[in-house]
DNA sequence: TCAACCCAAAGGTATGACCTATTCAAGCCA
DNA sequence: TGGCTTGAATAGGTCATACCTTTGGGTTGA
């Protein structure tokens, strides 16, 4: 996605470093080191400079050089932040804290795609949620994770809300690497994937209270067994079935 | 804030000029041409460029030149955006967007916070919920404001959710915004004082259904308030009497 | 001891040249 | 005639270098 042109080349290398604490707070990078290191030019490590530093993970100063900023100060919102960070050590707090986002967005979302939701809208998340139960019933976790996050998304593009449409590829991220890494059950829940029926459902029925209460369900289940698998266990408040988001 | 350096003039022009619809979908610029207009060198267009890029406000292709991307495409997180987006023809629907995001985030974050705030926090917020009072009995909007925004931001922290942190200085610029145009009220609602009481309260009782359900309170009646202004009056769920965020 | 001052280090900006990917169009082949 | 190939013009991408400006820190003098 940015690994195009030479600026990019650096992003990759530096961005990853950075997040991942290898290139710790109050670390200092020099442009002339970085131009030896990667053998580009004065302008490249600038421009790549420059994009680090509106993401706020470092800041460059005359007599200083590029100082790595404290973490508090990252632009955690950042799409590649946030990759950056769930590629690297960090990986278990970045799930956590996007959990909770997603706990607190989705069910949100729901309600609002319930209310606006185009046909076009339902009729997608209906197919969607067919997709899903084939899937689920086949056991065939890639087209199952595929349908997933297409339908978070969905419902999230469906709100209506620009805001919460832009989170679907950061959900969509966090759905991948869950099973890529926290081995997922060999068949996805059926009263996950009955959760997710639900969801179109009362969406494509206006009921804004039940797509929330369902959405909710399935997100509170995420989060639980996010805390299982990442061990510090949490509470969450109202205590569910484990569900699949 | 980035005001600085040469390519920040270049920003605050362009960023706002793009934001705001000012330079449409599709506008294409040239290097050159900005080169001549801002009289900078070509570094410091590409500089400026290169973070506009990486907002995805805009795309620079070989032999075509800058090309302004659609608006469903912005990093509608990015802080800056938010700020331009803000200041500009976006406003309403900037605003409206940011608040379902308080309506989702706030109500999880006070929850949270009730249970992970740490006795400085608690402190802090009852100090604040004082102020709130004091300030809006003596309807000095501009004091009440400042620490309305404080406690607003403090209890995003206490959440301990770095994400949820971060939005703070959002929902500061949204409240900021709101008394700058929408005229409020010349004293503040002594409800809504109340319910911002309560947050404070059950925080500190680690009580988290109660400082949830307040906070919606709050913060769904700012989203009325916003859509009575605002005009466009979509409904947004549970009815409840008119607050202040 | 502390203040003002000066110098060197490192980023910021300016140029100008050259490279390279793209697009559009002219021209060629079926 | 129509589609494909090819070539040149265009505008961004990169490089190398020189010079400016800020700023941290050491030095000097009161």
């Amino acid at each position: 996605m940015d690994i195009q042109g030479l600026p990019g080349r650096l992003l990759a290398e530096l961005g990853p470093a950075i997040a991942s604490g290898e290139l710790p707070e109050g670390a200092v990078l020099r442009i002339e080191e970085l131009e030896a290191r990667f053998g580009v030019s004065r302008t490249v490590v600038r421009d790549a400079v420059r994009v680090l530093e509106s993401m706020r993970l470092v800041e460059s100063r005359r007599r200083v050089g590029i100082t790595v900023q404290p973490k508090s100060g990252w632009d955690v919102f950042d799409p590649l932040v946030i990759r950056w960070r769930l590629a690297g050590s960090d990986r278990a707090a970045q799930l956590r804290s996007l959990g909770s986002l997603r706990a607190a967005v989705e069910p949100a979302a729901a309600a609002l795609a319930a209310r606006h939701a185009s046909p076009d809208h339902c009729r997608e998340l209906s197919a969607l949620a067919v997709e899903l139960t084939v899937t689920a019933r086949a056991a065939d976790l890639t087209a199952f994770l595929r349908h997933d996050i297409a339908f978070h998304a969905t419902v999230l593009r469906a709100s209506g809300n620009e805001m919460f449409a832009h989170l679907g590829e950061t959900v969509g991220a966090v759905l991948t690497g869950r099973t890529e890494h926290d081995l997922m059950p060999h068949q996805p829940e059926p009263y996950a994937v009955q959760l997710h029926r639900e969801v179109a459902e009362a969406i494509c029925a206006a009921d804004p209270g039940h797509a929330e209460r369902a959405m909710r369900t399935i997100v509170l289940g995420a989060l639980e067994e996010l805390d299982a698998t990442l061990g510090h266990p949490a509470d969450h408040g109202a205590p569910k079935r484990s569900g699949l988001a």
